[in-house]
DNA sequence: CTCCCTATCTTTACATCGTAAAGATCGGAT
DNA sequence: ATCCGATCTTTACGATGTAAAGATAGGGAG
């Protein structure tokens, strides 16, 4: 809308004419405050920033419109500058996935810290799970969904691996037994792969409306979570868990 | 390569100028001898011949490489030929979903026929559920990872619900009891969202390969499925399943 | 204090993609 | 035999990712 000129795509090119010097008055102070001023031309926290636009673009047009052209002009800076900061659209998704599951690694932790009761122990953090992805289905969208990640980048690969050990620490204190860090027996993989699976089987299903067949024919005004403690904590019927 | 050119986006191009009728030796019996005829020009079964073209480029290039004018230069039409039949990409991606969980329906009814034991019918099809998505991972993707999918499309949404009734009808077989089509109790939810949720986290994060920080600390030469094995049929050791 | 170097940001350019609209082409009904 | 409508092609447009060259400013060397 209105944005038809090929032109007009950066927000600020219309302060760019012949203002070649003596810019610094219009600009104050850009690092003595800290760093939010609002303009962060050259030298700044354009990097930052960007990472708190694409966050914004996401909340607001989702996984689709995500793209380095749409944070660039939420940033207000040219559409190439962000290739500078994160070499292409895999870099951005990657580090905004960082982001992420630092956010979802916090949210998890904190829930645990407020649990008592050995129940609310084992559903806090898969309860904080599902929370999280769908309070930012976006953010959950692109660490979980997205397939252009570079797990080979040390932000990405630090805090999905700190999801991952604070998962595989969950189980073994669940099963009172110690998970050494480079060796498991098969029951005790199998317990992680079993939690894992489930809580992040049931928030792709869920995030995807695949639940709604089953939530629809339960009890009058049951909830998603309640559908998901009633999974981890139902007794098994049959002689095996599926 | 060598594409650069475009005028030769179209595989057939090269016999198009000159000759404007008396085509009807080039393609004998178009109709007559029932549909693969290798130039399905005007009228015939281009419908098909795009979505087995959709079907060999997402095999051969990935999801990334699944677009409409990929498909359109596989089948060796004019790019905008895939637009009349499916009206735009989400049509072309849901009737290939369709296609896709009518072959992963067959394969799990299939699985489930050859099973005599009780562990192997329990078995049988949380295996043909991951080895399906294991051997077309691109399928896979199409029907549980793209958001592009259009659920009111009458063959996607019957060959979904197939999927969805076959489950159901193997999880009620397995508590041996009646699963009626409009209610559920909350436990015989939570079963089916349990299994399901289970197998499809699974296979979601195997094929993301995050569960190889799981497989790589198992016993030498622990597979994937071996893993599946365990995580559906190792006793529960804490209070709860997860 | 002045000048130049380098990181940072902008401009320009190009191939590809989805999609719309208009033109060409053939099969079959009249 | 002729015309209509479904099918396919051409042409066109805006958007995107990415590469390459130009502009700009901060900070150190003299």
């Amino acid at each position: 809308m209105a944005k038809t000129d090929t032109k007009s795509e950066t927000a600020r090119s219309s302060r760019a004419p012949g203002r070649t010097t003596s810019t610094a008055a219009s600009r104050p102070a850009r690092r003595a405050t800290g760093a939010k001023t609002e303009t962060p031309y050259h030298h700044g926290a354009l990097r930052e920033a960007l990472l708190q636009a694409a966050e914004r673009v996401l909340e607001r047009d989702g996984l689709a419109g995500l793209t380095l052209r749409a944070v660039a002009r939420e940033a207000g800076v040219s559409h190439a500058a962000p290739t500078h900061h994160f070499g292409d659209l895999t870099g951005l998704l990657s580090e905004l996935a960082a982001v992420g599951f630092r956010q979802f690694n916090a949210a998890m932790a904190s829930a645990c810290d407020t649990a008592t009761t050995p129940l609310e122990r084992a559903l806090a953090r898969p309860k904080a799970y599902v929370a999280y992805a769908q309070a930012h289905p976006g953010m959950y969208g692109i660490m979980f969904r997205t397939e252009r990640l570079d797990y080979s980048r040390p932000s990405l690969h630090e805090a999905a691996e700190a999801s991952f050990a604070g998962l595989a620490n969950a189980i073994g204190m669940m099963r009172q037994e110690q998970i050494s860090g480079d060796a498991l027996t098969l029951n005790q993989g199998a317990a992680i792969a079993r939690a894992w699976s489930m809580v992040h089987g049931f928030t792709m299903l869920l995030l995807d409306g695949r639940l709604e067949d089953i939530l629809e024919r339960l009890p009058e005004g049951t909830t998603a979570e309640r559908l998901l403690e009633a999974m981890l904590t139902a007794p098994v019927t049959s002689k095996f868990p599926v």
